[in-house]
DNA sequence: TCTCGTTTAGTCGATATCGACTATACAGTC
DNA sequence: GACTGTATAGTCGATATCGACTAAACGAGA
């Protein structure tokens, strides 16, 4: 199991991984992450990460180092990492790279009411998604494509790589499922079918009475 | 991008889902989607679903139908789904299945900071990922031949296949970076190596210090 | 020099989430 | 017939999260 980090929020990560390099003000953490498309991996909020860099004050894991002006520009507060952050952020990363942790994909929470939707339509929802699937596989490639073209070492735009390999099985698994469906070779497909062709019609008869009852 | 679901956590879904077929009382539902193995594939907690159920009723998806009392037990709500209730499952089911949603699993985020362990240490912590991959894999494969031994159709379980398919993948795609590392054929190697075998030591040495200066 | 869009830099309040805690009933067993 | 563990059925408070809103500074063009 994982454990309970003080700032759970990965962005607190993040936000170590950056002030472990230099010190910063919370904004250009903003733009650094964006500038290595770290925001693509870990989700960037703007009222997140100012709640985040407060608790990790709160944590002692990084200290208010002075407070900048730029011109008139209103005033910032420039953070730095402590030892207790960096033995914070080694730790975390560690379990994070060697633990697997169990996440609940979106996808497969619709898979798994998917028997709730007519054979026919989901077939055609599921061949919608591998398209959509497949631009944001080439908008990914493009990113990777984009970081090389800029001298990225492939090092720190391998979480892209993983990103990529993760689509390109989902859309592999997509397709097959489909191709099953069409095929019939999935198992319960006339049980599936039987089902909705009673209960589609029935179920919007009643449902109509039934939603009235119910609402009084 | 997703709609803004009126009661967004995914556990919403499944009591609708299971108020779609007949109506029950929240504890019911908890070990409903037990037996089927759906807390596997949404994030039941017993504190969530109390208040996803509540925010259901406020938004008149759900309505309290009776409340039974079996035995000398305290009582208990049954709720059934409302006309607006099956219209919004079905919406988001629509959309879960259609639409790839963007997610940020935790081991891309750890992925991301990569580099800010020794070489020799990600290779270590990489190779017992594979060890826990591997039995988090047969974990799924036991759950899926135990249902399909307990005649639970294909169509049923189809979600679980979706993630085996994910696992496997990560477990390949993990083993290929570790045989890159190893071989050196991963690009920026030496340089993570170099910056390393400097600031590791030094790093911690400063570290002391500079703990101690930060903490005042 | 006026004004308008963009960049910089945040704040705030409403909700959502989750762990820890509570409490009764029943079944088995000594 | 007392005792204990497990299943049943939740509640509550502390945090976390996120969208919507604010607001100054600056550059570019009219």
């Amino acid at each position: 199991m994982a454990t309970k980090r003080t700032v759970p929020n990965p962005l607190a990560l993040a936000v170590l991984a950056l002030l472990y390099e230099r010190p910063m003000h919370p904004y250009e953490m903003v733009t650094t992450m964006r500038e290595r498309g770290k925001h693509e991996s870990v989700k960037l909020r703007y009222s997140s990460l100012y709640s985040v860099v407060e608790a990790l004050e709160r944590a002692g894991l990084i200290v208010p180092r002075e407070t900048e002006r730029a011109g008139r520009r209103p005033e910032r507060t420039v953070y730095a990492i402590t030892e207790a952050g960096r033995v914070e952020f080694l730790d975390w990363l560690r379990e994070l790279v060697r633990v697997p942790e169990k996440e609940y994909p979106r996808f497969m929470a619709g898979l798994s009411f998917l028997a709730a939707l007519p054979p026919s339509e989901a077939l055609s929802l599921l061949k919608e998604r591998i398209q959509l699937l497949e631009d944001r596989i080439s908008r990914v490639r493009g990113g990777l494509a984009q970081g090389r073209a800029l001298g990225v070492p492939r090092l720190f735009l391998i979480e892209h790589e993983y990103e990529l390999a993760l689509l390109e099985t989902e859309v592999a698994w997509v397709h097959a499922l489909v191709k099953e469906i069409e095929a019939g070779t999935i198992e319960g497909l006339h049980l599936w079918e039987l089902f909705h062709s009673w209960t589609e019609p029935v179920a919007v008869e009643r449902s109509r009475e039934g939603g009235r009852d119910e609402l009084r």
